[in-house]
DNA sequence: GAGTGGTCTAGACCACGAG
DNA sequence: TCGTGGTCTAGACCACTCA
């Protein structure tokens, strides 16, 4: 006996792909669609459950199944001490949430290297494009006697990392680490992005250190699973011949 | 009413943390589970589900679940210009699948920026940490009469980056754009990797290019979810003051 | 209150793995 | 052949949304 599921989303996907569904549209029922192809309520959610892991569709208990607006590929630059370029990514709009005097936990202890129960100034970020959430921003910096006025308007979007070392008043080399995983969003990521919980987030995490190795800035960005960081470097060649 | 199946998943994720599952372990049955927690079966598979999706239980059809080995967090390193560190990561043995001639694709054309159809030479690499595949690599290189045995020795994780450029024949000044994004991993990542169909992995898409711009290689590394990828920059503070 | 999706259920049957 | 997980089913009931 062949697999259904499958092929009900195989089915629903060439329907959006072909514009039968279109974007923001609401699906017929569950019970409607399962009539339809001819399989129970349940393997038509199975079904359903896989369009939505791929983010096809968007589910809203009470109202409905929605097909999700196509994303546009949401870009994190790391522009490599080079000035040149992107700036801003495109069309994001990046609006302060919050900015709070914390005590570092042992996870913030271990990412700026400062004792646990040391003071923090935290700045949180959300990253809008055409209204739709997009990225949710973390930036601790250790706490310098008030929260820095300046600071809410440095989103890890904005500007070119050696300005921001040179701005956070390093005054000479500095050094940028940029770590980038993959993890199942937190409930309040999903939440605040309108995100399946099931559907992974791409986390970029940022610290900035002076020349005498102290952390002034770390940053943790999340964003939706269909999104990319990119990083760029001019080599020049270093290595003589190597006979 | 409750919902009953989050209890059932904390449970287990709690037995598990506690010892009381080992790795490698067979769970009891999904019959005597359901029995034991006073749940009906779909429920129990449901709790199951969600320890698959976080990496803690394998499924394993006919035979039973089983308690995943956790897995050592896997790092992939851009070396960025600094010739110090890394060079391979800890305990990747890495080996080399398939060498072969192939005729670029759209995707290939568009990575490589050559014509469709064009000749390129494909080596696919498999990484493994204590026998189990931990990375699967495809690394693209304009075909140039034969399959070059000595890359065959070169993973994406092995070297660096300037060597690379420079053993690659630029002669002088090369442009590596390296771009990191996460998706659902394609059947054939499921099986060499033996992952779940639902859970991410991690893509890092790196091409070197050459001083004229022509692309020299890309690849294309693939790392199950529980991974990530570090970039390291030092950078001169190219700022003057500004007033 | 009507309509929607979410959860839970018991049971039948199929597919896979191992002896 | 047997035990396992995988799929499919029909139906009951709950939770949410909106008029």
């Amino acid at each position: 006996m062949a697999i259904r599921y499958p092929h009900v989303a195989d089915e629903l996907r060439r329907m959006i792909a072909a514009g039968e569904l279109i974007a923001d549209a609401q699906l017929p029922s569950e019970d409607e669609l399962s009539v339809k192809f001819g399989v129970g309520v349940p393997t038509l959610r199975r079904a359903l459950d896989v369009l939505q892991d791929e983010g096809l569709i968007e589910k809203q208990h009470g109202r409905g199944n929605f097909v999700r607006r196509p994303r546009q590929r949401i870009t994190y630059t790391s522009n490599r001490g080079r000035s040149e370029g992107s700036g801003n990514a495109s069309g994001l709009h990046v609006v302060s949430i919050s900015a709070r005097k914390i005590e570092a936990d042992d996870a913030h202890a271990a990412l700026l290297n400062v004792r646990a129960g040391s003071a923090l100034a935290e700045y949180v970020y959300l990253g809008e494009q055409n209204g739709v959430p997009r990225s949710l921003a973390r930036v601790y910096v250790p706490f310098q006697g008030d929260l820095d006025k300046a600071s809410m308007h440095w989103s890890p979007w904005d500007g070119d990392s050696a300005e921001r070392a040179g701005a956070l008043g390093a005054g000479g080399a500095a050094t940028v680490v940029e770590r980038v995983s993959s993890r199942l969003p937190t409930p309040n990521e999903v939440a605040t992005l309108r995100l399946t919980p099931r559907t992974s987030v791409l986390v970029i995490e940022r610290t900035t250190a002076d020349a005498s190795g102290r952390v002034v800035e770390a940053a943790l960005l999340a964003l939706p699973g269909d999104a990319e960081a990119v990083f760029a470097t001019e080599l020049l060649d270093q290595l003589g011949d190597e006979s």
